[in-house]
DNA sequence: GTCTATATACAGATAGAC
DNA sequence: GTCTATCTGTATATAGAC
């Protein structure tokens, strides 16, 4: 019996992480859905199948669980680099690219995490500047270089390969995007795509050499 | 002394509208720096000079006050009607558009009342609808009619004048009005105009006939 | 109509038992 | 480490005097 105990003391073995990381998703599910002066702390102990002093011996108050929820689900860049293809021409890379990235912007995490950075900015700037850097900054110089290289083949004329990953990113949030975030009734899918594909086109037509 | 004082009572003279203006203006100001949650009636009392009673006389409740303080300020369409010129060609028209409609999105208070509309669009649904009516779809509405008096002129080749009116606004909003909704700093203007600029011609080679 | 004073509820954070 | 109980501040909303 003893031994069993301090074995449990003295080993390097895993203290209990479990009840932290139960508290950690109520937060971000919390703090996603209600914002930070919408959310107590209570809330997320109670979600979390804790009590509020366990959620303060881990984190220590409010404002640090916050940070640290919040931030750990700005996503990497939306588009990974891996699934680019400089060898690919852009009349098939760009429609792939553009058909998952407005899937990814539309989901129902991505909108909900956006808005509690942008509603949080002016209280926690350190949150959005982890938001737009991990998110759309990445995701502009994926793309922006996937330009360059199209543009160094001869495919597509592109002299300022950022400022077009910009357009053609901005162009793919429109509408839909704003319907998200607006908490209006969402567009189907179809109408997605076929506002993608017409965003390549447009986009081809304006850059095609 | 009688007569004038009967006069201020019985004359349909405008009763004291002017706590109620105090009132307004203090709960646009907190309201849309410090979102519902994050403000305090009391604040917005102390802020007009009025008692918190005062207050709930003239406007019932917190939430009440909110949804009108917020709503008064979701601007009618960001690009006056009136300015739309249809014998105005493309190459002169849409360049003015293009640097009026960032000026007015990156301005202060829009990016302010857009932030509190997204992040109370889940609780206060009536607010994001109005936002997106009055501002962005009205717009919207403005640009694509303008391309579509252009195509039957002959002046572009626009088979969807709401779709590329869409791709036109959102392209402009782009980085400038990230670095606004996130709290980073801001663009110099020059650059916002280089930016809108290019966008212009971007959309012109995509759409001139 | 407007104020001061107050009722009621709940927030964030801490103390101390086990 | 985790719990229950509690402190302290502040929020919305109301009551009643002037």
């Amino acid at each position: 019996m003893n031994t069993l105990k301090a074995e449990m003391k003295t080993r390097g073995r895993p203290r209990s992480t479990k009840k932290r990381d139960q508290i950690m998703a109520s937060a971000v599910e919390l703090f996603t859905r209600d914002g930070y002066e919408g959310t107590s702390v209570e809330d997320i102990a109670a979600r979390a199948g804790v009590s509020k002093q366990t959620v303060y011996s881990h984190f220590g108050n409010k404002e640090t669980l916050f940070g640290l929820a919040v931030s750990s689900r700005c996503k990497q860049s939306g588009i990974d680099p891996d699934s680019i293809d400089p060898k690919m021409p852009p009349e098939q890379m760009l429609p792939e690219m553009a058909r998952r990235f407005v899937q990814l912007i539309n989901s129902e995490e991505a909108v909900r995490v956006q808005a509690v950075c942008i509603s949080s900015a002016e209280s926690h700037p350190e949150l959005g500047r982890i938001f737009f850097e991990r998110g759309p900054l990445q995701t502009v110089h994926v793309v922006a270089e996937y330009l360059e290289s199209q543009h160094a083949r001869g495919n597509l004329q592109v002299e300022n390969p950022l400022m077009a990953a910009w357009q053609f990113l901005c162009m793919l949030r429109a509408e839909s995007q704003m319907r998200s975030q607006f908490n209006l009734d969402r567009q189907p899918e179809t109408d997605l795509y076929e506002y993608a594909d017409y965003c390549v086109a447009m986009f081809l037509r304006a850059y095609r050499t």
